[in-house]
RNA sequence: CGGGACGUAGCGCAGCUUGGUAGCGCGCAGCGUUCGGGACGCUGAGGUCGUGGGUUCAAGUCCCACCGUCCCGACCA
């Protein structure tokens, strides 16, 4: 492509808006334009990457067996009640209706469209399946933001398998699990698999694949001991056991203004330090209160609460409505013979007691609290939040936290989808069986952001050369000096015909403002073309990552461009 | 949805306090000089001041409503 044709609309300023990194350069370069919140437009280069992601997304699928769908974003209603997910979804389900006023909704996510195209396999010997298809999804997101990262329209690859037993699961599973390490590496991403909550995906077991970064939105916890990694929502840590004394009697004494777990702590050191004290949070789950015991000195992870509960939207209980249920205001709460609300405490309580939690009335606590004595818990469970340097649940190590973006999820979906759509099989003695599923995304804009926020320095952004919108930039200097622009042709042609992807930049600028130019768009490599270089018969190609510079004859230079780029096209080699 | 901020030329912004001629930088067009790291001179084009109401002789500026965008808290590729 000539740069004087070209649609690359390159800015000097910065957009004021966003944090991301990875936004301000994908739009300075001229890859994407905002048309509305969490709505992009993608320009011509930014159409070339996402075509070479997709790509290699499509070739490692097609490696492990994958066939490739086109499947409508627009689904009827009825197919999104049938899997109970039209409800479930909530606010961010797009929905529409037709001019008939039928319902239908925009896809965030395909497993009702495969489950029923599922209907058609009858056989065991039909399976294992592994479908997929690279679409654009719709959802209703709260609050899009960070460019790319977080938005309201984007493309995903979508996979799903389809296995008659767990076995056949695990191993599709795996093989997922296998070709994201190769597409995210090949893209020039260093991805690390974490333990995940599934959320209103369902299903009983899913990972994550991270990229370490700043602009990341989920913190994840790792040990670099023993190799334990897991998103927040869902890790655990070992807790040290507190030395509760001797078991008292239950008493209630005034706590007049102390409404804190630390003022409270300062107050009465000796009997209720914060490890000694029970938090009680008030939550909302469906219309219905229950009551959050935690560790005084723990944070509540909500993600686990909701695991453990199965809702699907819970929320902090307005001061009005604790009133109402429990009689007192914050501050004052505690758990002790309440009747109504269940009661859901974290595993750091269980068995501990001579505790001081609030009494359900303004100023007054408990001292003395034995869990299993005085309150009436309804589910133990691990609901905390995992914090830097707290021992690995594993080895005991120092646990790490560090924020990542979300480049890939999958899941081991189970039966969910397959028994509402009714896709069965018969295995060998003729007896049904509903198909097991695994479901499994990687987010194509996402993971183009992704590329951008590992790799770019303060000329812009460097792209691999697997993902670049072009391989080569050939920078003429001087577009009024006939040799330079013959040679400049010369090599465009030549480096065409070599099957490489090149730009060749012939617009009547300065050379600062092409260098500069050709380094915030990213291209790996760049052959100078200026009147020295055509004279002495030497042409000087510079590697974008490091800017390292190298005089190459003319003659020679075809072949060590297709050298560097042909060896650098595959991505990084994955064993 | 809750809280905060901002909407003025393609981009980045000033003007609003104290109402009275629509401004600056970059970019863009023409001409000339310049040209291996974001040049310079001259000339010029380009704006329903987010939308709608209100106050006023007069509104970018004051008041109200709405819309949009961004940021901070609950969701996901």
């Amino acid at each position: 492509m000539r740069w004087t044709q070209a649609f690359i609309p390159t800015l000097r300023d910065a957009p004021a808006d966003a944090e991301a990194k990875s936004h301000k350069l994908l739009v300075r370069g001229g890859f994407i334009r905002q048309l509305a919140a969490g709505s992009y437009s993608i320009l011509p280069l930014g159409v070339r990457v996402r075509a070479k992601v997709a790509g290699i997304i499509r070739e490692e699928m097609n490696r492990i067996g994958g066939q490739e769908f086109l499947l409508p974003a627009l689904h009827p209603a009825e197919i999104w009640k049938t899997s109970g997910r039209w409800t479930l979804m909530g606010d961010n389900l797009f929905r529409l209706q037709d001019r008939k006023q039928v319902d239908h909704a925009l896809g965030m996510t395909h497993e009702e469209v495969f489950a029923s195209l599922a209907t058609e396999l009858f056989s065991y010997r039909e399976l294992p399946q592994i479908w997929y298809q690279i679409q654009t999804k719709f959802r209703d997101e709260p609050r899009p933001k960070s460019g790319l990262l977080r938005v309201r329209e984007f493309t995903m690859k979508d996979s799903y398998t389809l296995d008659i037993d767990r076995p056949g699961l695990d191993s599709g599973f795996d093989k997922h699990r296998a070709a994201y390490f190769a597409i995210f590496r090949r893209c020039g991403l260093d991805p690390v698999d974490v333990e995940a909550s599934s959320g209103a995906m369902g299903g009983s077991e899913s990972v994550e694949f991270m990229v370490r970064s700043e602009a990341g939105e989920d913190w994840i916890i790792t040990c670099g001991n023993c190799g334990y990694r897991a998103n927040v929502e869902r890790a655990s840590s070992a807790v040290a056991p507190i030395e509760d004394g001797e078991g008292t009697n239950l008493e209630r004494f005034p706590t007049p203004g102390l409404r804190t777990i630390m003022t409270l702590a300062e107050a009465h050191p000796e009997i209720a330090p914060p490890d000694r004290q029970i938090k009680t949070l008030v939550y909302v789950l469906a219309g219905e209160p229950i009551l959050v015991l935690l560790r005084g000195d723990h944070e509540l992870q909500e993600q686990k609460l909701m695991d453990v509960t199965g809702a699907v939207e819970i929320r902090p209980a307005q001061p009005e409505e604790i009133r109402e249920w429990l009689g007192a205001d914050p501050g004052s709460l505690g758990a002790v013979s309440v009747k109504g609300p269940t009661v859901i405490a974290d595993l750091a309580l269980e068995g501990r007691k001579n505790l001081v939690t609030g009494a359900n009335e303004d100023d007054w606590h408990y001292s003395g609290v034995d869990l299993n004595r005085d309150v009436g818990v309804g589910v133990w469970a691990e609901l905390r939040a995992v914090g830097a340097g707290e021992p690995c649940s594993v080895c005991g190590s120092p646990l790490e936290r560090w924020k990542g973006i979300e480049v890939g999820h999958i899941f081991k979906l189970g039966t969910k989808y397959s028994e509402a759509f009714g896709a069965t099989v018969q295995d060998e003695s003729g007896q049904s069986h509903p198909i097991i599923m695994g479901s499994y995304g990687i987010g194509v804009e996402r993971a183009m952001a992704a590329v951008v926020e590992s790799s770019y320095d303060d000329g812009g952004i460097i792209w691999p050369v697997s993902v670049a919108p072009y391989e080569v930039v050939i920078t003429a200097l001087r577009t009024d000096d006939g040799p330079t622009m013959d040679t400049a042709h010369g090599l465009y042609q030549e480096l065409i015909e070599a099957g490489i992807e090149v730009l060749l930049d012939d617009r009547d600028e300065r050379p600062g403002v092409k260098f500069a130019d050709s380094e915030l768009i990213g291209i790996p490599y760049r052959v100078t073309v200026g009147p020295r270089g055509v004279t002495d018969g030497v042409m000087e190609l510079t590697a974008r990552r490091g800017m390292v510079k190298s005089d190459v004859p003319l003659a020679d230079l075809v072949t060590t461009v297709r050298g560097v780029v042909e060896s650098e096209r595959f991505g990084t080699e994955v064993t």
